[in-house]
Formats: structure tokens, C-alpha cells, sequence
DNA sequence: TTGTAAGCGTTATCAG
DNA sequence: CTGATAACGCTTACAA
């Protein structure tokens, strides 16, 4: 059997089969290149017949951009994330960009994907990452890469971040648990130096404390499902059990949830009502109807889409603040 | 405000700054090449103080391979899929691939995504798409692009496949049913034209009637949780109800349990049993516990990356079948 | 409208 | 070990 060497045919292969010159191919596939109809049908006709696509590499190196944009993100088993990426990619390619998928186990690991990322020459990066140290956010200045983070508040230069009013909504879920009169009231963490769940905390604790309500009982999760089961039944150690929980993303909230009722037969949301963060599709499904807080996904991955584009990016570094809307469902009653 | 050019540095600007030649700084960041200390330390630091990386896109257009792998995806609103692609992707990533993302409509959008892919001359292509075509495999061919596919029989040359078992899954659906002594059953299918779940419903029809029982009631879905509603409610419309029904994938099943608790006020596994396909995370919950066939999403990935690193893409087009793992959890008692 | 030739930033080859 | 030089496959002046 042969083994065929896989080698994409070039301009010159399709010029040399059209017998015409090789500049005579680029023009064919260049917009608004002037060129005679003849000629064009001549080298389409030989392009074809060798399955010719042109090489972007060589334009990219004279200068052009390389229409390439790397998003990095820690993981897909949030459909938080799973989302973010969809709509990230999907609006990316409508406008000729390609993407380059970086999956990164933390920020730490990040240095080495930088390196890579770089020797592609992408324009820009997206950062979808839960939590990125102002340490990390400068070696992206360091490579000269323009990036746009999510939820990220550090304030390098060639950073630009899209943030959701994370202090506003945990003050709306203090409210929400007032004024149903619920006085017993507990918050499930993220991990630590996640920024996004720092403030959603901060928001709900001030909101407490001005209505002259105690501070929350307190447990800490890992965003995931199982994390947010684990953190449940550790905050049901205590002696004094919350009657109303904020959950710092849905994945958490759900496992709580199932916890609650499933392990402690306890009815959500008469005995305890919850309120999660991000708003995901599972969350309106009918097994949980949970509460939440719906991080509007289009229009943050849209502002990011526009800066990449209209390459906003070199001037000063921005921050974009969108704000959430609370989804009320059954599990707040 | 000074809009700074955003010009990566090159190998000739880090050559003049540390007063070596070109070449010198190519051969301090190519493994094993032979230079002596004090010449790279030069160079290193040089390259440091500008923020150097090395352009990949060169060596690429000399003949070296890309090191990009692109992943052809349907969506990630599918648990299964996101998983399939955060798993690739790590894969991928550590064996030092990078990986272009394309997310297409459907089978139908994906020449123009051929094209855009072929243009960064990727090495190879793994497509995660529930439907192929042979029509489409064979623009693959055309492009001259090794590809990589998951549940898709096309016997395309440059066309490698890596299947689940379906038609034995299907029948073992069968079986469990009967054990159960359940005499009137159902079928959820997926979307019309693909392969996975024509096999799925054949085995588990197959199975049937071998043993003497009716063919089972048929409905059908889009793979989606609320097609999954649907298509439970349309089949509810008929005379006769199922008491053990086999979806095609765990998302409709999940749906249609959901209709039958909430909406029916019926009682899984009581009066129904369900199964479903692919075994996501969210078959475990514990508040839906459904019996699943577990894909093995670890093989297939890996039997992925190895066909494309040991570039045995080249040679026959091979078809590799993954057996799955029937996961029997309470929603078939 | 067409062809020729320079140049993009590397790696690989070849002298020194 | 080191430096010059020729590719790689395009795009873009420049010439015809």
C-alpha cells in the first residue's frame, strides 16, 4: 500500500496544472483582485482538481492578522462554561475568526500555555477562567497578547475585563430572603481567590448587616455538583441550620439541593429555600426549578467579540460591568 | 495615548539586541541544537527584556507538521460533547498539539468550516458531529485533511471512525427491560440520519422481537432535554403506554422522566422505567438516578489522539468499536 | 490585466 | 560552536 504523504497542493502546483503564473492563483483567491474572468476559470478549474485551499500562514507572517483568537478555560463540566464557550466560538467563526482551544488545569498552569499560545500568533485571547491572579494577567502583557478576562479584576495593562455586578446581586439575594422573613440564612463559597465569589459574598453579607440580620453561616464548595453536596452537609454540622441559602453558582446549588431533599428529606423550598448564580439550563429544569441568577451569556461574550474586533485593545484596558437578572423560581417559593 | 503597535518581537530583533546572529537565538529554542552557554544566556536574556516567543508558523510552511488538530463540533449544550471535547482537548494539549475549535450548525455548514480549517493547514481533524455524511466525509478527502470521527460510518478514505457499540447496547436495553418482566415498551429516538441511534433503536428491536414481543412505541426527539419532554408527551398520546422506555440519549431521557414525575404524576421506576445513553454526569444526581450506557469517553479520546500521533491516518481508513458499560442505577428499580 | 521579484520569520544546510 | 544563506508559500509592489 502506498502511503501518500499528505502534502497540501500549493499556489505554484495550481499555477504549473493552469499553466499560468503563480500571482495569477492569488489573485483568484483574493477579494476585489482584478482579474479576467478567463483567467479565474482556468485556475479554479485546476484548483479544484487538486483539492487546493490557500495557505493563511505566509499572509500572517508579512503582517496580516493572523483572524486567530485562543480562549483559555479551565474546564467544560460546568455548562456555565460549556456555554460561554459555545456562544464565544460560534459568534468568533460569523466573523472570520478562528479559535484556538486552550484547556488549563488552574491559573497556574497558564505560563505554559501562553508560551504555545504565542507561537501562534493569535490576535487576541479570551479568558474564561474562574480565577486569574494579577501575577498571571501580567506574563499575557509580557507575550504582547491583547486579552479580554471574564470576572477578572486585575488592572494590567492589555487586560480589558467583562465583569458581572457580582456586589448587586448578592444584596438582590439578601433581599430576596428577607422579604420572605427568613432570619437563619447561609452562603456556599467557591474556592478561594475566585474574585467573582468573593464579591457575590461581600454583596450578601453587607446587605445583612444593614438590615441589622447576623452574618451568614458560611461552608465552602469547589463549584462543581459534588462540591456543593459536600458543602451542605458540612454546614448542617451546626447547631443552628439556615433556613435560606446563596449558593455561589447553580452546579453548587443543585447539589445542595439534591442533598437536602434526597439525604436529609428535608423539602426545598419550604424548609429551606436556595438561590444560585449563572442561571443554567439544568437549573429550569422541572426535577429542580432553582433560582438564579442569569449572567446574560450573550451579550457579555458580544462585548467581547466587539473589543477583539474593533481592536480596541491596544488603548486603555476597560472593564464592563453587566448586570444580572434574577430568575425567580420555585426553589425561593 | 500612545496605541501601542502590538508587534511581536522577532528572532532578528532579540539577534541585534544581544549581538548574535539569527540563527544563534533559533538554535537557544530548538531542543538539542548545539550551543554553548554564554551564547544562550545572551540570547535568553535579550529575549526575556523583549517578551520573545518563537513564531510557530514558519517551521510550519517549511513542511513541518502544524501541530494543530482541529475538533469539529455540533454543540456543547450536550454534557456528553462537552466532556468529549474537554477530554480531547487535554489529551491533545499534552502530547504537545494544539487544537483549532470549529463549531458547526450542523452536517450541512461544516464546507465552509473544511475550508477556514484547511487554510491553517491543521494536521488533522477529529469530528465530534452526531451526524456525517457521506457526502461531507468525502470533502474531507477532497481537502486532503486526515480526519478522526466519533459515531460515523463512512468508509471515506483519509476517514477514520471510532464507534460505540450501539447495535449490542441497544439489545442489551432489550434484555433488561424483559427481565424485569415489562411487556410493553418504548423507543425515543434522535434526530432522523444518525447512525448512532438507528443502530441503538435496531438492536434494541432486533432483541425484541427474537424474543416474541411486540416492536416497541416510537417517538422521536433532537437529542435536547426538552425534546426529550416532547417526544414523551407525544407518545403518551397513544392508547397505549410503555412501562419501560429506551432513549436514545441521557438528555431526552432526563426529559422525559421529568414529564413523567411532574407533569403525569407518575412514579419512575414505579410505573415507568427509563434507560438512556452516554452516562453524563447528571445521570447520577441523586435526583434522577437513571440507568445508563456508559461510552467510555476516556478510550474513544485516547484511541483518537493515538491514530493522529502515530499518523497511521495515512494508511486504511479503520473503523474502531468501543464497546460501552451498561450503568444500572434506580431509574429501572 | 498579467507576470516578475522582494520579503515575511523561521529552520536547515553548509562553510568556517 | 557559530554565522551566512537558501528555502517554505504566500501577498504585495512594481513592471510590462
Amino acid at each position: 500500500m502506498v502511503k501518500s504523504n499528505h502534502r497540501y497542493p500549493t499556489s505554484t502546483d495550481v499555477a504549473r496544472l493552469a499553466g499560468v503564473s503563480q500571482s495569477a492563483v492569488s489573485r483568484t483567491f483574493t477579494r476585489d483582485a482584478s482579474i479576467s474572468t478567463a483567467l479565474r476559470e482556468k485556475v479554479l478549474a485546476a484548483a479544484s482538481e487538486l483539492g487546493y485551499r490557500p495557505n493563511a500562514l505566509p499572509g500572517i507572517m508579512q503582517g496580516q492578522r493572523s483572524h486567530m483568537v485562543a480562549i483559555v478555560i479551565g474546564g467544560m463540566y460546568n455548562p456555565f462554561y460549556a456555554q460561554v464557550l459555545d456562544f464565544l466560538t460560534r459568534k468568533l467563526q460569523s466573523k472570520g475568526q478562528q479559535v484556538l482551544l486552550s484547556r488549563v488545569e488552574s491559573d497556574h498552569a497558564l505560563d505554559g500555555a501562553i508560551d504555545q499560545i504565542a507561537r501562534y500568533r493569535v490576535d487576541a485571547v479570551v479568558s474564561a477562567l474562574a480565577v486569574i491572579t494579577d501575577e498571571t494577567a501580567q506574563k499575557f502583557s509580557a507575550a504582547r497578547i491583547p486579552v479580554v478576562a471574564f470576572n477578572n479584576h486585575t488592572k494590567a495593562s492589555w487586560v480589558n475585563s467583562i465583569n458581572s455586578d457580582n456586589v448587586s446581586a448578592g444584596r438582590h439575594a439578601a433581599d430576596l430572603f428577607i422579604d420572605k422573613g427568613l432570619s437563619s440564612l447561609g452562603f456556599i463559597h467557591g474556592p478561594q481567590a475566585s474574585p467573582a465569589e468573593i464579591e457575590r459574598f461581600q454583596g450578601f453579607t453587607q446587605r445583612l448587616i444593614e438590615c441589622g440580620m447576623p452574618a451568614p453561616l458560611e461552608s465552602t464548595g469547589d463549584y462543581s455538583y459534588s462540591g456543593g453536596q459536600d458543602a451542605l452537609r458540612h454546614m448542617w454540622k451546626n447547631k443552628k441550620k439556615p433556613t435560606g441559602i446563596f449558593c455561589a453558582n447553580d452546579l453548587m446549588a443543585l447539589g445542595a439541593m439534591d442533598i437536602l431533599r434526597h439525604e436529609l428529606k428535608l423539602s426545598v423550598p419550604e424548609d429551606v429555600s436556595i438561590i444560585g448564580y449563572d442561571n443554567i439550563d439544568i437549573s429550569s429544569w422541572l426535577g429542580y426549578r432553582l433560582t438564579s441568577f442569569d449572567q446574560d451569556i450573550e451579550s457579555m461574550t458580544s462585548r467581547a467579540v466587539e473589543l477583539i474586533l474593533n481592536n480596541d485593545l491596544d488603548r486603555d484596558s476597560s472593564i464592563i460591568t453587566i448586570t444580572p437578572t434574577l430568575i425567580k423560581r420555585e426553589s425561593t417559593g
